[in-house]
DNA sequence: GTGTGATATCTTTTT
DNA sequence: GATATCACAC
């Protein structure tokens, strides 16, 4: 250990010795934090402190994955892998399945994901008979989400006058009346939901004191990565878990905290020497990651905030290349000039595909990126979107998994009662609903004594629900006998899951079935791992005792996966593309940062506020100090948005970078002299620029060869050409704006009925 | 009860 | 342009 303590600089070296009492690490962007991280857990375990007394916090699976990999590769996996490593909401389910039974839940409690709690909340809208126009069930959740991340329980929620105020201005007065619901409903399902971890974790803590002191005592040393972005659920368990030994190591940086709309509090880490006046602090200002033009550009766009520790990020590292700006004038050509961007780096600097990184403000404004590295066949990969648990066909499946696992589940029998298409429609699923509302019973015992529960079903709709409440019920008599795969590809070919994505063979289809086939392997492989041993939860010691790798012991690990980055080989050396939010903690060569555009970056919904203003601005910074080499700006001036074309102005954010730290821009488009002179030219040309293309789109117009009419001038008795039915005359047209559509007869195909927003036609002469 | 097409709304960001 | 929901025909 001392050899490897040389490879930290002093304040690194500090911070990872510092091994008693509380710790605050500030660590600039690119200043090791990670390093320091795993570096401690190595220290406290040379020092002999036992693996099952340290406890590391991270908030995502990519950040514990790698920690975790980084310890084992310091320390060897002998030592490592009884660390408890994980994100807040795994550690937590982990500990709330042996503990959950004293606030009432079963181990094995299910985990709602955010679908699966929009939908529980429509069905309570239905039950309430409220307007889910009014009540959109996103909306609601959110609400009720922050509130458990205050630890608000929806009885308080319900009795406090200020909240029912907020709702009632909100036009959501019956929010404390659904949050009840919405509670009940859970805990009859046994199921939690992310918050619910967090809030229950908390109870726990609270109410059974044994609890608390049986985690003090395990837990002796402690570290939380991300310290900044903890909200006050998260804090607050932290508080308690380390008021016995007071070991706590929290790093963070103030400057990079991203997810405000989460109810993260950036004031946990500005507050954190109140709570312990006798900390140490280090902070880390020393830059390994980014040249010096990268390191500069980031402090000053990061020196406009008001709320921030005061630090001092530098480098030893090269000058570097100014950043680039890349003006497009639309969403295609953006994407046309970063992919050649890619290109041309990649041939003169020699690098690989997996150097660059191409990051957005929203996962939406992947797809014309996409497409323009197709076309140079770039190969690349896109992080988030939609991820691999997301896709329907594997929820679909797990939701068989989750209802074998937990028969009281409901969320997972809506889903799966009647997929594959088995005749039980709307009607059946509503008296089912509806006696299980009666009764109080899980909509699975409802089904399973049909016959009892609900009144006025024939005889062959009994049958059927019959026949798959006992196949369900067979399936779970088999968990505990059947090893997990065993088990899942009983279910899947039993099911007639299998058989129903098997008779689609378009091309999605199969690659529905080639994800479900995935699935069924992931589960395959934790099948034969090797039998881990389970530490006893009261000694530390590892037991060996006999443990199947049995169906629910995998949905206890896949539950809180999200991002199904499968590192494969063959993903390897791609261009990579994902949010700001999930670049966080990565670092690549070359960054693009793409769509810097008012209203995108910074977000539409961000402007209010200066806090708002100020957490897009630290997502700029993030993003900026991703990169290590250079840094490529773009922003386009048009861009279609939900369907329309909309017009940007830059973003502010490029106006706050430093003149110095630009590569002055390329002229373009404006042939007229008028390219930005300096300084706020950027905003100035732009707004040029739009008039222009007003007045051309206006006075022009039709007479553009190849571009699509504007709408208004579709109207009846006029030739169009549409680009796939060819000519037609347009018969009528009706509505406006967005929504005006127009009859027109094609002689290839005949009539047909346009939406003009999307129909592209053409006027002929 | 099922399947098809029109239609409304949508977009932050994640565990 | 995509997806959840709705109306309508079978």
């Amino acid at each position: 250990m001392s050899q490897l303590l040389k490879e930290l600089n002093e304040a690194q070296q500090l911070a990872v010795t510092s091994s008693d009492g509380p710790v605050m690490v500030i660590a600039g962007a690119g200043s090791g934090k990670t390093r320091v991280l795993t570096y401690r857990v190595a220290y406290l375990l040379e020092q002999g402190v036992d693996p099952f007394n340290i406890l590391a916090l991270t908030f995502t699976n990519k950040a514990a994955r790698e920690m975790k990999e980084r310890v084992i590769g310091l320390v060897g996996s002998q030592e490592a892998r009884n660390v408890w490593m994980g994100t807040f909401h795994s550690i937590f389910a982990r500990i709330l399945r042996v503990e959950g039974h004293l606030l009432g839940f079963p181990s094995n409690f299910t985990i709602y994901d955010t679908d699966d709690s929009k939908s529980l909340i429509k069905t309570i809208l239905k039950d309430l008979s409220l307007d889910p126009k009014i009540y959109v069930p996103g909306a609601v959740l959110s609400r009720i989400s922050s509130a458990k991340s205050n630890l608000i329980s929806a009885e308080e929620y319900k009795a406090n006058s200020a909240i029912e105020e907020q709702d009632r201005i909100a036009n959501r007065p019956q929010t404390g009346e659904i949050f009840l619901h919405y509670k009940t409903r859970c805990f009859k399902a046994a199921a939690m939901d992310f918050d619910d971890l967090l809030f229950n974790m908390n109870l726990l803590l609270r109410d059974f004191p044994e609890v608390l002191f049986k985690y003090q005592q395990k837990f002796r040393y402690i570290l939380v990565d991300e310290y900044q972005d903890t909200n006050f659920a998260q804090y607050l368990i932290v508080k308690k878990l380390a008021a016995r030994n007071e070991n706590i190591c929290v790093v963070g940086d103030d400057a990079q905290s991203i997810y405000g709309f989460r109810g993260a509090n950036i004031q946990n880490i500005l507050n954190f020497r109140k709570d312990y006046p006798d900390a140490k602090t280090f902070k880390l200002e020393q830059n390994y990651r980014s040249t010096k033009m990268i390191v500069n550009a980031a402090n000053s766009i990061i020196a406009k905030n008001k709320d921030q520790i005061f630090k001092e990020v530098w480098t030893e590292n090269e000058e570097g290349k100014l950043i680039r700006i890349l003006k497009a004038n639309s969403d295609t050509e953006e994407g046309n000039m970063v992919a050649n961007a890619v290109f041309e780096t990649k041939m003169n600097q020699h690098c690989q595909n997996s150097d660059f990184a191409i990051l957005y403000r929203t996962n939406a404004q992947s797809r014309a990126i996409e497409e323009s590295l197709r076309r140079l066949n770039i190969p690349y990969r896109i992080y988030g979107g939609l991820s691999f648990y997301k896709r329907k066909e594997i929820k679909d499946l797990l939701a068989y998994f989750r209802l074998v696992v937990n028969p009281r589940d409901d969320e997972a029998f809506n889903r799966i009662i009647n997929y594959p298409a088995r005749g039980i429609g709307k009607t059946t699923l509503e008296k089912i609903e509806l006696a299980a509302g009666v009764s109080g019973k899980s909509l699975f015992e409802v089904a399973s004594a049909a016959t009892h529960y609900v009144k006025g079903l024939n005889s062959g709709t009994i049958s059927k629900i019959e026949e798959f409440t006992t196949m369900i019920a067979a399936f779970h008599q088999q968990l505990q006998v059947l090893n997990a795969y065993e088990l899942a590809i009983k279910i899947a070919r039993n099911s007639g899951l299998l058989k129903e994505l098997a008779a689609d063979d378009t091309d999605e289809g199969q690659s529905r079935v080639q994800n479900t086939e995935e699935l069924l392997n992931a589960v395959k492989d934790f099948s034969e791992k090797e039998q881990t041993l389970f530490p006893d939860e009261e000694t530390g010691e590892l037991s060996a005792a006999e443990v199947t790798r049995t169906l629910d012991k995998f949905m206890q690990e896949v539950a809180l996966l999200t991002d199904a980055d499968s590192d494969d080989k063959d993903d390897m050396n791609k261009v990579v593309l994902m949010t700001i939010h999930a670049a966080k903690g990565l670092e690549f060569p070359y960054v693009f940062i793409v769509g810097l555009e008012e209203n995108l970056f910074p977000s539409v919904m961000s402007l209010q506020s200066r806090a708002d203003i100020e957490e897009e601005r630290r997502l700029f910074y993030v993003a900026l100090t991703r990169a290590e080499k250079q840094v490529i700006l773009s922003y386009a001036e048009t861009r279609y948005r939900w369907g329309n074309m909309t017009m940007n102005e830059p973003s502010r954010f490029l106006d706050e970078i430093e003149e110095s730290f630009i590569e002055k821009p390329a002229r373009k488009i404006s042939s007229s002299g008028l390219t930005g002179k300096s300084g706020d030219g950027l905003r100035k040309e732009s707004v040029f620029i739009k008039k222009q293309l007003k007045k051309i789109s206006t006075a022009e117009g039709p007479a553009v060869q190849g571009a699509e009419t504007p709408p208004e001038l579709i109207q009846p008795g006029v030739e169009v050409e549409h680009e796939r039915f060819g000519k037609g005359k347009v018969l009528s047209v009706e509505g406006s704006g967005p929504n005006m559509k127009a009859t027109v007869f094609f002689a290839a195909v005949g009539q047909k009925q346009l939406l003009l927003k999307f129909a592209k036609l053409r006027l002929v002469n």
